[in-house]
DNA sequence: TATTGTTATACTCTATAACTATA
DNA sequence: TATAGTTATAGAGTATAACAATA
């Protein structure tokens, strides 16, 4: 089969795949009273280094620095993360996550039930031939530009 | 490989999947001066069948019904769609994409360049194998809550 | 001079509730 | 009564631009 073939029979499969787990993961963070941004920053602050600069937090949830000012505001006045002033460079402030932040993230991970179930349901070869294209795809999807 | 492993396996790649593809598409849309929100839209109208309920497009984007009205009067101020009460149902208007919709969301999807790359660079049996898994995830990804 | 975080502004998305016109 | 779309409202995310503090 052609490559071109191959790539429209994928493409609206991923489509809905990626509609479906934004969804679940959506209704995870909302039953928390967390938006998506919200939820993006707690877990982002929940895998290691669990301290990051809000500079560093705006690249990786990719909107402009001005935007975690906000956020962060909210989720502070919550009890979710606190700044922490940088020794070393003053100017910068890290967030970090609570211990109340890190339990919230940990159940938002946990409530992700249909992605949950989707995946514990594949057979064992269907999960590592899953791992193995996710790892095969992630350096071209990540790629910078 | 237990069953667990192999999730928590999966989980963090999966999450970073999703986070690129959507990168992706979004800049793509940004690219056009169209929102998240307004490209869903466009591209929904641009998949069978071409005309839509409003009611109907909330229900697939995920949001309340009253936001359409908004979305719709920007997007139909641009050309890229037009309102068309339903003869049957007065109370209806269905979207319909204008030519120039039809020709933007064709453009969208064809500037999902990373997507579109990271796939075609797969060799056929990883093809297969991916629409295979996906299709297997899919039923319970998608189901309803 | 350059960078980090903040503030002010304007626009968009979002849900809720009340309204209208149809059914 | 019930439903489709609209309007008004309030809260949140978003980018841009200007600013203070620090490097």
């Amino acid at each position: 089969m052609s490559r071109v073939t191959d790539t429209d029979r994928l493409t609206p499969l991923v489509g809905r795949f990626v509609t479906a787990y934004l969804q679940d993961f959506l209704q995870a963070a909302e039953g928390h009273g967390l938006t998506l941004t919200q939820a993006k920053v707690l877990l982002t602050l929940t895998e290691p280094p669990s301290a990051l600069p809000m500079r560093e937090i705006a690249d990786r949830i990719a909107c402009d620095a001005s935007n975690i000012t906000g956020v962060a505001d909210r989720m502070e006045a919550r009890g979710f993360l606190r700044r922490e002033v940088n020794p070393a460079d003053r100017r910068v402030k890290n967030l970090v996550a609570t211990p109340e932040g890190l339990a919230l993230a940990g159940r938002i991970r946990a409530e992700q039930h249909r992605t949950r179930k989707a995946l514990a349901d594949l057979t064992e070869p269907e999960a590592t031939a899953f791992a193995e294209v996710l790892t095969r795809l992630l350096p071209t999807l990540e790629t910078n530009p």
